[in-house]
DNA sequence: GACCCTATTGCGCAGTTGTCCAATAGGACT
DNA sequence: AGTCCTATTGGACAACTGCGCAATAGGGTC
């Protein structure tokens, strides 16, 4: 194939194993698939990446990020509390549960069983998951500072808001037709005005635009 | 090794690969680990299932099964609703969280994780996913009818409840170090007590023995 | 003890997988 | 054109996996 410089190669291997990734999930993931994918040979990703947990960690990285990402964005255009977190939930659901990357949610359940065989990914998952956690803690603690919000403990709060988003990707994937994204959506942010002391519908009222 | 009748040999073999799935997990559970738990060669496993995918599945029904009984069975014993409430925690807690059975918690994601592969293991997963938010319905149900709870959707609650405890499941296990065991049983109540307008502390409270 | 049924063995097979490495080829510079 | 660096090759390798089968051994019955 022909020749490139190690960064756009690296580039390459990286999209590469995202796209079969999402076609296959994280362990359907083999070096051989990836070099097919590359229309490369299997021994060139080896010399770019020292073993295959490391591929994958990387590959999920990037792609977990961009949705993060998206994110930290959308609050960075500040806004009170409220409206942050409103925007916390839209673009979370639009990112992860619409999944408008090339990123299934397959791939977190993927992501958080492998996690226990494969340290790379672990330690990735980890990480990503607490910079979830800080950005959804400093809105809460925001809230909190102007008195919209009540919860004893914003860290705490972050943690269980966190948990059930991810249990609600459990069981819209997992178990399919019990549950709709759109009943996900909705319960998650009832759950969060529970926890935060907000009034009913504070959450899906505050975005007028393109909602329901 | 010693002879057995059919029905005792394929009880064995379930139980032993109970053990393994137990402490590898389903993805890392092969024949021949099964076979040195069960002390027997690989061929034996063959010569009662026909293949490891009907084994896996069985394992996971079987021992998936034994904590959603345990759980009906601390149900049955009666009492209020707040109280059968706080039974239906611990139970779950002791159970599933704990890992007193031969059931760890890594079982679960694998399970989710593969459910969107495997027929046969998505209809359990699904099948009992149902039975547990049953369960938990009937009891916030009966808890409303009292005018002890107050929720507009007990099935709603139910979910919602049940998606909590397991995305608190994926904490624990995959980010191990950040959420401990006891955390997560405690938000767990904090989370439920505020869904169900209960006053704060009643389920913990609820339950003297053993606990603090 | 001889016989027979079958539970059990243990190795072989074909297919994976990740990893490694000597050989090759592509392209920039003299 | 020749030289050299290195990106790339493609197969070998060992360790796996699930699976099948001819051979074996264990324990009842006569």
């Amino acid at each position: 194939m022909a020749r490139m410089s190690p960064e756009e190669r690296r580039a390459a291997i990286v999209a590469a194993t995202r796209a079969v990734m999402a076609r296959r999930g994280i362990a359907g993931t083999t070096v051989r698939d990836v070099a097919a994918e590359l229309g490369t040979s299997s021994g060139l990703i080896h010399h770019y990446y020292a073993s295959m947990d490391d591929l994958l960690a990387e590959a999920f990285e990037q792609a977990a990020r961009a949705d993060l990402v998206e994110v930290l964005e959308g609050l960075s255009q500040g806004g009170n509390a409220v409206e942050r977190l409103a925007i916390f939930f839209d673009t979370y659901d639009r990112g992860i549960r619409d999944g408008s990357g090339d990123f299934g949610m397959q791939i977190w359940l993927d992501a958080w069983a492998e996690a226990s065989r494969r340290p790379a990914l672990r330690r990735t998952s980890r990480r990503l998951n607490e910079e979830w956690q800080r950005a959804l803690a400093d809105v809460i603690g925001q809230g909190v500072d102007d008195g919209v919000m009540q919860c004893d403990d914003p860290d705490a709060s972050a943690w269980r808001i966190l948990s059930l988003l991810d249990g609600l990707i459990l069981q819209v994937v997992a178990h399919g037709d019990v549950l709709s994204r759109e009943q996900a959506d909705a319960w998650s942010r009832d759950a969060a005005e529970r926890e935060l002391r907000l009034r009913p519908g504070a959450l899906s009222r505050a975005v007028s635009v393109g909602g329901g």
